[in-house]
RNA sequence: GGUUUCGUGGCCGAGUGGCUAGGCACCGGUCUGCAAAACCGAUUACAGCGGUUCGAAUCCGCUCGAAACCUCCA
């Protein structure tokens, strides 16, 4: 590993050298969903960008206990709904169980992030199947002296904790600016300070998700999972902790506090933040309700939308941009992604059937040479996939003028500039194939006596024939391609 | 109001002091029976004003504009 692997560090906001806590392990927690609705394409930011950093890492060697939860218990709504928990509202609004409205989110989102490619997390807790561990650190966090009870709710005691730790280092928040800004809002009279935080919350009648604890019976605040479930499973000091940037201030800034509180220490080492996508430059979100599900994406059943984008579309769309860029959806930028990413796929399957020559041209022997230095710079210059990208495209041209023999290539050359392209469009950026029927035998027999037919008719210059086999199949979303070796046929989606 | 960011060509999007990013679109050429694809070439840029510098998209200041967070949110 003689990588310089710089990573963003949110809390120092400087990019900084990538250095594991107890080398080759590296212990990564990622915020995941909250599972009470259809995953939207915000949700695939995150997804996708701590994809990319579990499967670089791993690429680069290290042993990875990659840790995403899942969110089905807390996040108090603050609307009409006051004290009632996200999951249980909409459990009674469908007469179900809220574990059933959970099991049925984290389904589907485990059926979307599949088919973005996202590789499982090593482990996928749920706050729901950590109640006893949250207990446990509030316990802790009122032994230290920095949270308070008042009628059964645990409140976290931000100014005692502030006069021995910074709270706000991580948003750059300001104790004072807080306190002078906060808004005050009902059903805040328990807390000694606004900017106090819920630990845990004694549950109104009404309230079906709740358990037991020493306070009352109720579930725990916005912020305890999280702390309660890395520490458990990546221990109380750990390597790298991701999420949007929107989590940044209060969930992550109390998190940090809550792991000091308790621990005494800061929960981890790196706070990776991916950065929002919005439409007609606004945050994609369920507060502005301007989202679109992966699902309407998948199957282009959406106002907003021009047509259906398929899964790996949305991916290179989302790797074409950095990870701390804003990106902008819109149905223009959405088919540029598109073509852009035909265009790798198909260089791909040409490379795979390059014929080798006896030697290497000098350019494309240099190009050889910087192609892996280039973009291994790019990753680890902060993940930097946009560089990657473009060094990819430098290496399409590459093939295709190998592929129209006005360049060549030796055969131990080839081997490696195979095993490079593989590596980091499919193993790092985590891109794949998506055929249609190509690889279906009959239909492959089917379009040979087609292709064949037309042949005969091009050699009897019968054009007529040749282009309405052409056009015919077109209609049907099968292009066809003259080359010298023969015209070849692919899907178009 | 506070905190944190951002403003790059027709669109998306890299780039932090001198060295053409890249993709998509558009135009010209090569190839082709014609297309498509591919290749070659051309064109469009750094919000505005001022400052630092031999030199700034890049650093500093101001102005204008936008966003996220400050209340659940990826």
């Amino acid at each position: 590993m003689d990588h310089k692997l710089q990573v963003y560090n949110t809390l120092s906001r400087t990019k900084e050298l990538f250095q594991p806590l107890n080398s080759p392990r590296v212990g990564m927690y990622v915020c995941g969903p909250t599972v009470y609705g259809d995953a939207h394409l915000g949700h695939a930011r995150p997804g996708i960008t701590f994809d990319l950093v579990f499967r670089y890492l791993q690429h680069l060697g290290y042993k990875v206990r990659y840790v995403r939860n899942i969110t089905d218990v807390g996040h108090l709504e603050n609307d009409a709904d006051q004290g009632e928990d996200k999951i249980a509202k909409k459990a009674r609004l469908e007469q179900l169980e809220p574990m059933e409205v959970a099991q049925h989110f984290s389904d589907r989102y485990h059926l979307n992030m599949s088919q973005l490619n996202v590789l499982n997390p090593s482990i996928e807790p749920r706050a729901s199947g950590h109640i006893i561990e949250q207990i446990e650190m509030i316990k802790k966090i009122l032994a230290a002296g920095f949270a308070y009870e008042v009628n059964g709710s645990v409140y976290f005691d931000v100014l005692s904790y502030n006069k021995k730790y910074p709270y706000g280092k991580l948003s750059g928040r300001v104790i004072d600016d807080l306190l002078s800004n906060t808004r005050a809002l009902e059903g805040q009279e328990e807390k000694r300070n606004p900017m106090d935080f819920a630990l845990w919350k004694k549950a109104q009648p009404e309230h079906i998700m709740r358990w037991p604890s020493p306070w009352s019976d109720g579930f725990p605040g916005w912020h305890m999972e999280c702390s309660a479930m890395s520490a458990k499973y990546l221990g109380e000091h750990f390597d790298i902790h991701g999420g949007g940037m929107d989590l940044l201030f209060p969930h992550h800034e109390s998190e940090i506090a809550q792991s000091q509180a308790a621990n005494g220490t800061d929960p981890c080492k790196y706070w990776l933040h991916n950065n929002m996508i919005t439409i007609n430059g606004q945050k994609m979100g369920k507060s502005l309700n301007n989202f679109i599900t992966l699902n309407e994406f998948f199957n282009g059943q959406h106002a907003g939308l021009d047509r259906a984008y398929s899964p790996m579309c949305i991916r290179f769309f989302i790797l074409q941009a950095h990870y701390r860029s804003t990106l902008d959806f819109s149905n223009e930028a959405l088919q540029a992604a598109e073509k852009g990413y035909k265009r790798l796929m198909i260089a791909v399957s040409l490379l795979n059937k390059l014929q080798a020559s006896s030697n290497t041209g000098t350019e494309l022997q240099s190009f050889l040479k910087e192609f892996p230095m280039n973009s291994y710079a790019a990753m680890d210059d902060d993940f930097n996939s946009p560089i990657l990208i473009a060094q990819l495209f430098e290496a399409v041209k590459w093939i295709n003028l190998l592929a129209d023999k006005k360049e060549t290539i030796s055969e131990s050359d080839l081997v490696e500039f195979k095993r490079l392209v593989n590596v980091f469009i499919f193993e790092i950026l985590g891109l794949k194939e998506e055929q249609g029927n190509e690889n279906n035998q009959s239909v492959d027999g089917l379009m040979q006596i087609v292709i064949e037919l037309r042949q005969n008719a091009k050699t009897a210059k019968d054009f007529a024939t040749s282009d309405r086999i052409r056009d015919a199949l077109k209609e049907l979303g099968i292009l066809i391609k003259d080359t010298k070796d023969g015209a070849t046929w692919t899907i178009e989606n």
